[in-house]
DNA sequence: TGTACATCAGTGAACGCGCGTTCACTGATGTAC
DNA sequence: TGTACATCAGTGAACGCGCGTTCACTGATGTAC
């Protein structure tokens, strides 16, 4: 086996990330792949040695948000999964529906970088962009105190907590994408600051 | 003059109003003039008599919605402008969150289907985006009993009134937008349905 | 009224370009002896 | 230890195809006389 055994994986990884970031600033249809591999440092031609096709890079660059540029996010925000708070979700909210976020096209989430492209993507590029959402309601809904294992406990405060935790992602998501397709800046900006508001004013009820 | 003078305006709206269903069905880069002519009975070449380029015809068509099919659906959900009251706004929430809107991809609202193609788009087909969140975002404050024009009469439940409108406009786009790029349906519809809730639970408030 | 004319909406072939994908080849690196 | 070999990640040229746009032409229709 020339090469080292993790060589290709680095490589792939690489490609990988300069995709999730081209993707995110460009979208899916307008970066080639020649952009990508030159930008990772490679050419064209190996493209086919890592992956099938474009679209399952696309696939690929979707889901690694979650562990890789999502976790240091997440991290930076104070968000931690594995310390469920009631803190929690606000901190979700507060760094979700920020200015920054607003401004950082590489680095945001794929949810509203991507949400056309991928409606109309394949089946793996969509349950790539359904882990993304399960991970932000699973935060949500555990922010609010509860389980969402155990629907055996309180049901009927467990389809509250949801129902809260669900609308919450919907208008985290819904009023970033929006302010991304507005050119009036001050409605846009306008438009996350509403939404951020409300969506903390939810969590305290 | 050969043709009369309604003659060319009438296919030019023919030409527009195929594009919005198939760039609402497929997006805008998945659509060929070719396709758009031939849908309108009509030939490749000519396209060029009615727009100066393909984003030209983008923005026509996204603009289009507010007074053809918009209008129209308006009508059905009976939603009436021009008689602002608070049950608009309930009615409005009702149709865009159903279920019947979320299966109709060629009848939606574009702010669903087009948003991070229009993110990328050039300024005239964001302004055109832009028209539709502001015509949506009327309608919720109107509804609220407020007067978007009166800001002199109180300002601080001015304030209020027009964050809940944007919220609710985040929170319709934003569940609709999520469901859409679901391949699980099942969670697809819980998120359009727990979106629908809260905001008809807004109205209330 | 009927006919010649001018206009311009519409046609369809062709152009040019870019991009996803393929493929024969190269050369760096680990292994066998 | 050092050398020949096998593997396969990476290269870069080429292929094919599709699409936005252009352009010379056609022919339907309104107008002038």
């Amino acid at each position: 086996m020339p090469y080292s055994s993790e060589h290709k994986q680095e490589t792939r990884a690489k490609i990988v990330e300069c995709a999730r970031i081209l993707f995110n600033r460009h979208g899916f249809q307008d970066v080639t792949i020649d952009q990508i591999m030159r930008e990772a440092g490679l050419t064209r031609g190996g493209f086919y040695n890592h992956f099938k096709s474009k679209e399952a890079l696309y696939s690929a660059a979707v889901s690694s948000f979650l562990i890789g540029r999502g976790a240091q996010w997440r991290q930076g925000a104070g968000v931690d999964p594995q310390k469920p708070s009631p803190d929690m979700s606000r901190r979700m909210i507060e760094g979700y529906l920020s200015s920054a976020h607003l401004g950082d096209l590489d680095g945001q989430c794929p949810m509203i970088a991507l949400p056309s492209d991928v409606a109309r993507a394949n089946p793996d590029v969509q349950a790539s962009y359904q882990e993304l959402l399960e991970a932000m309601v699973w935060l949500f809904e555990s922010g609010a105190g509860a389980d969402p294992q155990a629907s055996n406990a309180n049901e009927e405060a467990g389809q509250l907590a949801r129902q809260k935790a669900l609308s919450l992602a919907a208008l985290c998501v819904g009023g970033m994408v929006l302010a991304r397709s507005l050119p009036d800046s001050t409605l846009a900006d306008e438009v996350r600051r509403a939404a951020h508001q409300t969506a903390t004013e939810m969590t305290m009820a």
